[in-house]
This record gives C-alpha cells, sequence and structure tokens, in this order.
DNA sequence: AGCACGCCGACT
DNA sequence: GTCGGCGTGCTC
C-alpha cells in the first residue's frame, strides 16, 4: 500500500504529492505521519491511500511512524481543501494547517491524561454497609460522592481536593473503585460563572418570524439585520437549540471572541459541555482539547473567531457569522481566505443554513440580499426600548476659526464636564495611537521616518520613543533636528495617549482609562480596562476601534468621535462604508434605557452625506446612496478588484516579476478585453515595509469574469521566485 | 523549508 | 593551503 503524503513543510516547491510505502502500518486518509525527506525527516498530511504507484521503485521510502491514531482530518475537510487549492489558490500545507491547532504539528501537545475514580461496577447499586464498616465516615463520605454525585467518576487529583485520599487508597486496593488513565479535558474559562438566565421567555414577533424563517429553511442564506440590543443573539441561540434538537451542529463566529465573555455565559447556560470555545487566545492545551471535542463529536456548538469556520464538526446545521461586517472575517496574513466563502461553502455541503447579522452590513452582503441570494430578516425593535442617541455633528473648521485649535470642541468639552457632573460615564473614539501621529521640523520640514519602512514615526511619550507601527522599530525622541540641528520640532496629529493625558489636565478629578494596541499587549489587560470601567472605576475611556466592540455600558451617557474624517478620506472604495459602519457602531454605545445619550461626532467635511444617515441611524438609506455611487462608479458589486501584490529585498528582482505577472495579464487583456474595465501596475501606497519594496497590479474585471480572476491567479501562481513574495486577492480590505 | 553540493575570498 | 560565504537544486 501507498499513501499519498502533503510535506508540512510550507513551500510552494514542495507542495505536491509525494508517494511513501506504508510499511505495514495501518494508515488511513487523513492521518499524519513522520517520514524520511531528502536527508532529513518530516511530518505530513496523508491525504489519499492507493495500492500502486508511478514512481520509480528505487525512489520509494517507507513511513517512519504513523502520529495520530485515527483521522484527524474529516472527509469534508478533503473537499474544502480541494475548493479553496482551485479557487484560492492557496497551497495544500497551508490549507491543512488552518484545519488544525497550530501546536499539534511537531508534537507540541498531547492529550493530557491523568488518573481517573470510577466505582466499580459490581459495587453500584449495593448497600455499603456490606463492606463499609461503621465509623469509616470517610469511605462513607467517598462512596455516596462517587454513586450519587460522580456516577462517571472523578479524577483523583479532585478527589482528594475534597475527600479522603487514605479512604480512595483503601477502596482502590479491595477493588471498590477501579483507578484508570483517562484523558483529561483542559477547559478555558471554567471559573466562567454561569448566566442563570430564563430560557425561554417571550420573544418579539419580529424574533420569532425570524426563528421560524432560519428554522423551517435549509441550505439557504439569512442577513439578519439589528441594530445593537434588538436581540439578534437570542435569536441566534433558538436557531441553534433547534438544529441541536435535529441532531445537527453549529457554528457561530463573533469578531473577537475573547473580548465578549459575556456571550460565551449565554452560551454555556444554554449548551453547557456542548459548547467548545476557539479562539486565538487560547492556551495551546485548551485549544488543542477544544478542536479535539468538536472532531470526536462531544462537542456540537462551536463559539469562535474567524477560524473557528474550520471547526471539525460534523453535520453542520447552521453557521451564524455576528457583525458580519466585521474586518476582522478576512484574514491578512497568508494564507488570505474571506470567511464568508468558506462559510458560503460549508453551508452548501451540509446543505445547513448560514445567518449573517450586522446593524451596518456590508454593501455586498445587502446587496446579494436584496438580489434573492439571502432572504432579509430584520430586527427593528429594540428589545430593551433603549432610544437612539442624538448624534450631534460638529463643525471643526467653524471652531478653529473661532480659535479653538485643540482637538475638543467646545461642545465636547462642556459635553464631557456635564457628564462626569452628573455622575454618568463616557467614551472618547479616536482611530490612531501613540501620543503624536509625526514629528517634523519647524525650521526645514524634515519628518522622522522608520529606516526599514516608508512610514513616518509615531511619537509614544510612556516609552519615552518614536515608533513604527508597522515593524514596530523604536527610536530615541528627537530634541533636534538630525538634518539642520534647530531645535523646533513639531508634533503632529494626537493620537489616544495624548488625548488621554489631556483629558487628565482637563478634569483632574476625573480618571482616565485608555484603551489601544500599546496597552492591550499583556495579557488579560483588554478584560481588565472593560472590567475597571464597567466597575466605574473611570469616568472617561478613550480608544481605538477596540473601543466599538463587545462591551455595553450603562452610564456610558456621552460618546465623543474625535475625529469622524479619519477612515472617510482613505484612498479606499470602502472608506466610505468603513467611516458609516465604524461611527455608526461607536454611536450606539452611547445611552441606556433612562436617558437617550448622545454622541458627539467631530469632522471637518460636515456636510458629507455619511454622517446625514449616520446621524439617523439609517442604514437602508445609506445604503441605497452609496450603491448607486457603486453602480455609477462601477466599484464593488459592481466590479470586481483583482490586485497582485509583489514584494522583496530587492527592488529590481521584484520588479522584474511584477513585470513579468504583468505582461502575463497584459496577454490574457488581448484577448478578453471585454472582461477588463482597467488594468495598471504601480508601487504599492506603502512602497516599503520591513525592507521589502513593495509595488502592485491594480485589475477592475466586470463581474461575469472568474475565469479571467482565476487565470490572473494562475499567473501569479507561475511567476513564483525565491526571495519574493506575492499572491493575489480579490477585493481587498486594503489597498495600502 | 532544510540540507548538501559547489565554486570564489581572507585567514590560522 | 583551508575555512566558510550563500547560489541552486532536490526531496516519493
Amino acid at each position: 500500500m501507498y499513501a499519498e503524503v502533503i510535506m508540512d513543510i510550507a513551500a510552494a516547491e514542495v507542495d505536491r504529492i509525494f508517494d511513501y510505502d506504508c510499511g505495514g502500518f495501518d494508515i488511513k486518509r487523513g492521518m499524519r505521519v513522520a517520514v524520511p525527506f531528502g536527508r532529513t525527516r518530516a511530518e505530513g498530511f496523508v491525504i489519499g491511500i492507493k495500492d500502486s504507484t508511478d514512481v520509480p521503485a528505487e525512489k520509494i521510502r517507507k513511513i517512519t511512524s504513523v502520529l495520530d491514531k485515527t483521522p484527524i482530518i474529516t472527509d469534508e475537510m478533503f473537499a474544502l481543501l480541494d475548493y479553496m487549492r482551485t479557487k484560492m489558490h492557496i497551497l495544500r500545507v497551508d490549507i491543512l494547517r488552518l484545519f488544525i491547532p497550530a501546536a499539534m504539528r511537531g508534537g507540541r501537545v498531547k492529550e493530557l491524561t491523568r488518573q481517573l475514580a470510577v466505582l466499580a461496577d459490581e459495587y453500584r447499586d449495593r448497600n455499603p454497609d456490606e463492606f463499609i464498616r461503621k465509623g469509616a465516615l470517610a469511605q462513607r463520605e467517598l462512596y455516596d460522592y462517587l454513586s450519587i454525585d460522580k456516577p462517571d467518576g472523578e479524577y483523583v487529583s479532585e478527589l482528594n481536593k475534597i475527600l479522603s485520599a487514605g479512604a480512595l487508597r483503601n477502596f482502590a486496593e479491595r477493588g471498590i473503585v477501579r483507578i484508570t488513565d483517562a484523558e483529561k479535558r483542559r477547559v478555558p474559562y471554567a471559573d466562567l460563572p454561569v448566566s442563570e438566565e430564563i430560557e425561554n421567555f417571550e420573544l418579539t414577533d419580529e424574533q420569532k418570524r425570524a426563528c421560524d424563517a432560519i428554522g423551517s429553511a435549509s441550505g439557504q442564506t439569512f442577513l439578519l439585520l439589528g441594530v445593537t440590543g434588538s436581540g439578534k443573539t437570542e435569536v441566534y441561540m433558538r436557531c441553534i437549540k433547534k438544529a441541536l434538537s435535529r441532531g445537527k451542529t453549529a457554528i457561530m463566529l463573533v469578531p473577537e471572541i475573547s473580548l465578549t465573555p459575556q456571550m460565551l455565559r449565554g452560551f454555556r447556560s444554554r449548551f453547557g459541555d456542548d459548547v467548545a470555545i476557539l479562539h486565538s487566545a487560547l492556551g495551546q492545551g485548551e485549544k488543542f482539547d477544544e478542536w479535539r471535542k468538536c472532531l470526536t463529536g462531544e462537542a456540537r456548538v462551536v463559539l469562535g473567531a474567524r477560524s473557528a469556520i474550520f471547526a471539525p464538526l460534523k453535520n453542520l446545521g447552521i453557521i451564524i457569522i455576528d457583525e458580519e461586517h466585521d474586518q476582522s472575517y478576512v484574514s491578512e496574513r497568508n494564507p488570505r481566505y474571506v470567511t464568508h466563502k468558506i462559510a458560503e461553502w460549508r453551508k452548501q455541503y451540509n446543505d445547513a443554513n448560514l445567518v449573517l447579522g450586522s446593524a451596518t452590513p456590508s454593501m455586498e452582503t445587502y446587496y446579494s440580499a436584496k438580489h434573492g441570494k439571502a432572504e432579509l430578516l430584520e430586527l427593528t425593535g429594540r428589545v430593551n426600548r433603549r432610544p437612539l442617541p442624538e448624534v450631534r455633528i460638529v463643525n471643526m473648521c467653524k471652531e478653529a476659526l473661532r480659535g479653538n485649535r485643540s482637538i475638543f470642541s467646545d461642545e465636547l468639552t462642556s459635553g464631557l464636564r456635564e457628564c462626569i457632573d452628573g455622575g454618568n460615564q463616557a467614551m472618547l473614539f479616536l482611530n490612531r495611537r501613540g501620543y503624536a501621529s509625526y514629528v517634523m521640523c519647524r525650521m526645514c520640514g524634515y519628518v522622522a521616518k522608520c529606516e526599514r519602512c516608508d512610514v513616518s514615526l509615531v511619537y509614544h511619550r510612556e516609552e519615552n520613543r518614536l515608533k513604527c507601527h508597522y515593524c514596530g522599530n523604536m527610536y530615541a525622541p528627537l530634541s533636534e533636528c538630525p538634518e539642520c540641528g534647530s531645535k523646533f520640532i513639531k508634533e503632529g496629529y494626537v493620537g489616544t495617549e495624548k488625548v488621554a493625558d489631556m483629558l487628565s489636565e482637563m478634569f483632574p478629578s476625573a480618571g482616565v482609562l485608555r484603551m489601544d494596541n500599546d496597552s492591550t499587549r499583556t495579557k488579560g489587560a483588554h478584560a481588565r480596562i472593560l472590567g475597571e470601567f464597567g466597575a466605574k472605576k473611570a469616568d472617561i475611556l478613550v480608544g481605538t476601534q477596540m473601543i466599538a466592540k463587545g462591551h455595553d455600558f450603562p452610564d456610558v451617557t456621552l460618546v465623543g468621535i474625535l475625529d469622524a474624517d479619519m477612515s472617510l478620506h482613505v484612498a479606499d472604495y470602502r472608506s466610505v462604508e468603513r467611516t458609516f459602519q465604524l461611527t455608526t457602531q461607536v454611536a450606539g454605545r452611547a445611552g441606556r434605557a433612562s436617558s437617550p445619550g448622545k454622541v458627539i461626532l467631530q469632522t471637518h467635511t460636515p456636510n458629507h452625506y455619511v454622517y446625514n444617515y449616520v446621524r439617523n441611524g439609517d442604514y437602508k438609506g445609506f445604503y441605497e446612496k452609496e450603491i448607486n455611487l457603486r453602480e455609477v462608479t462601477k466599484y464593488p458589486p459592481f466590479s470586481k478588484i483583482v490586485r497582485v501584490l509583489v514584494c522583496g529585498k530587492d527592488d529590481e528582482k521584484a520588479g522584474g516579476v511584477l513585470k513579468n505577472i504583468y505582461e502575463r495579464i497584459s496577454a490574457i487583456k488581448e484577448s478578453r478585453n471585454e472582461k477588463f474595465i482597467y488594468l495598471a501596475y504601480m508601487r504599492a501606497p506603502l512602497r516599503k515595509i520591513m525592507d521589502e519594496y513593495r509595488m502592485q497590479i491594480l485589475a477592475r474585471l466586470v463581474t461575469d469574469s472568474d475565469d479571467v480572476e482565476d487565470a490572473i491567479y494562475t499567473a501569479v501562481d507561475e511567476c513564483r521566485v525565491a526571495g519574493i513574495t506575492s499572491y493575489a486577492e480579490t477585493n481587498p480590505i486594503k489597498l495600502s
């Protein structure tokens, strides 16, 4: 017998099938094996078994050992592998690596085994007086505990914590309990209190309608449109319950599971041990065990972040993507994949339902709902009756004309004072971290730049360093200009760090918390900051888009958006959409049942159409306006943007590869000109990152052009050169 | 990705 | 003389 093996080596050169002699091992497709490979040994995935091979006998070598007792890649995942390889042009090893926890490779995690004590069958349901002598209270206690509380047994280590070790030893010697080595699951968030909620409360009519529609469908996609607080989560949980009752399984994705322990609590209380949690912040052992629970069928519900879409559940009944517009669903690191595409595929394979939920769906999703590819379900009412906040648009140009050059408008300053004096809390949003976003010499115009990246450095006051936000390099702060020696150094745009400092100065008695990439570096910092703010240990929370997600704080009555234009003026067809989503989401943090809450949105372009829709909380109005613009300008979903990025340390070599790919695409264009709206090559907006020069090809294609798209991807594959990374992506999330 | 083979520069 | 730089070629 021969095994077809894909080496666990991430390189295009070895992403081929290697045939090995099974050497008497009972090997099945989906297991991993250790094999001799060239002059070394390697791990590999068995993707097929056959009884003959075309490879000459003298080349065939034997498998050294088998790493799994049972297959770890399911049939569905093999089919998905095929799809991802042909449609997305991702290497087989990269796909296979997505399917299993990273720490499994190289045997870095194993099942944890612990001694388990189980009451022997022949001593069950017997009168304990027959074999426990009178007065042996410890033995009696142990017997009762094992027979009544833990009929399936308990770990010896746990028993020893609460009961007599001597009694246990006695029982073990007399054969009353059996002690065996058993697999013990590492449980993440084991000490999380389970919420005690009423499960069967009455749903609103809209919720009921949504549950009925989803519950009676199969193989369908739904868009659940509803603002925060409209009760989407309840709909999700009921639909999952229904799927389980039909013997099916469920995947529920959220953008950042590590930020939402309350979601987890709800799931634990509803689904108990049926739930597995999968996200990157878990420990390696925990992640491995949660993943295995899915594979073995012990868990039937997965709650997780992006990568949980690959959870090895069998017989999927429903997939839910909450906050479906969120950017985190598009993986930025290679392999690049779009979660929605994978979800759509798994939905079809399992004849399951796919539910996309959001208050501000992506243009693509709402467009597909409008055109019959997804069924639109709406939740218009707010369950907690919280009124939508009042959104005030403040013109910062006018502030400047009046002589207020600070980042706080007068209205925001007085709003903050009023808010704090009233014992309420405020959140301030600024999507720019650090203290000052650039440092410039007033005399000669010199701007401090990173040596390795083509970006200006950001001053961080806590570290007293200039920092590159792309490579993380640190530099000494400037006291004088290195070019002309002048001491007149100007600090550019204010970042979250400086805002927090300024607030402490303006409101000396107020507590200020800051949440951004820098303040949440350490593990658990997220939860700590949110917890402190929730416990009212601070009055103001300043942060980047991190504060837009997750927790609801009932005492927040004021939300300030310091520079709403930031995301608006990015040269990207999605910039307006993103601004709408971000500002709407941040605005939604304000208000509570008793007081409506207020949002102060500061902008230099108050007349931009997007702010009108933000103010009115009018998603559909925004959609209509934006979709018309997209149609006129022929941007997605009315076209497809294919971007090829080439980067490498050797500028000329990278340029050569780019030219090569470009020529191939030009040749395609020769014969298929009608499919192209636009084609050009250029340097990427960020010309250099980490000493690698970056350049790109941009092609805009008509929507009906899958074959041309595939040809472009193939051209990139064929021009691969050592030392140069190149890849293609469709409708990229970022064009930098 | 590794690892070895292979062909040119500055050293005990 | 050789130790060692990393270019390129192969792995069932």
